[in-house]
DNA sequence: AAGGATACTTGCGGATTGCAAGTAATAAAG
DNA sequence: CTTTATTACTTGCAATCCGCAAGTATCCTT
């Protein structure tokens, strides 16, 4: 669990959230949390697969980064919830861009269901 | 020169379009291309310091996915001028969220001298 | 023609990825 | 109460990718 805190690249506000968001699996996870996933079984039964320790590790850093946060299940049972912060719900424009992009650009794209407009 | 053909993880556009930009530098390459960034020269020499191997690749990359396209430089030299399609044009709003996100999450970030607003 | 700049390419050690399998803690079934 | 299933991870490991340094090819000035 090494939280290295790990150095900025420059002061750029771009290449600071690519040190956060900057991979193929950490804005998928927040997609799953946009269109309502809150448990770990949410974000790893999507379709592209993400695998379990890649997943385990992006909710990690995304808890340090203060995107989302998790807390204990209402019922007592030992499941987590994952939700997005203020910070994290800020991040609506960044997912809704790229999906629009990806659907005015790639072809045989289509929103899945379950994700709504992105806005809150 | 790797064919990338690199394969669809769905068709969610957010995956769509992570499998072409979702990794550390590419976005940091289009936002200097946004600068008005044209030349190797120009992107190499961001404070991010992105290794040539990755910016080379990345350039081939965007290339493949028509996002940039590669022609003589205007003032007639040999060297390559890299310009944005319409395509890569259209992320416009994709850097400018998450450019807009950084500045205000992340303390101690600015826009670099020379980023406009990022809208055409 | 020699020296410098530009635009990459190559090599390599180390970090990261993805797949499979394992584990611990409930929860449900018998 | 014991067995089996589910959930939420962790661990091991081969393969891949990354970043640094160095090298190469081409042009550009002198």
């Amino acid at each position: 669990m090494t939280t290295p805190a790990r150095s900025r690249r420059s002061p750029c506000p771009v290449a600071c959230a690519l040190d956060l968001l900057g991979d193929r699996w950490t804005l998928l996870v927040l997609r799953d949390l946009f269109r309502g996933g809150e448990r770990y079984r949410d974000f790893a039964g999507s379709p592209e697969g993400i695998p379990t320790n890649i997943l385990a590790e992006r909710l990690a850093r995304l808890v340090a980064g203060g995107v989302i946060e998790s807390s204990a299940a209402a019922d007592g049972s030992r499941h987590r919830a994952y939700r997005l912060t203020t910070k994290g719900r800020a991040l609506g424009p960044v997912l809704a861009a790229l999906r629009d992009w990806g659907l005015a650009w790639e072809k045989g794209t289509r929103v899945m269901p379950g994700l709504s407009a992105g806005r809150e």
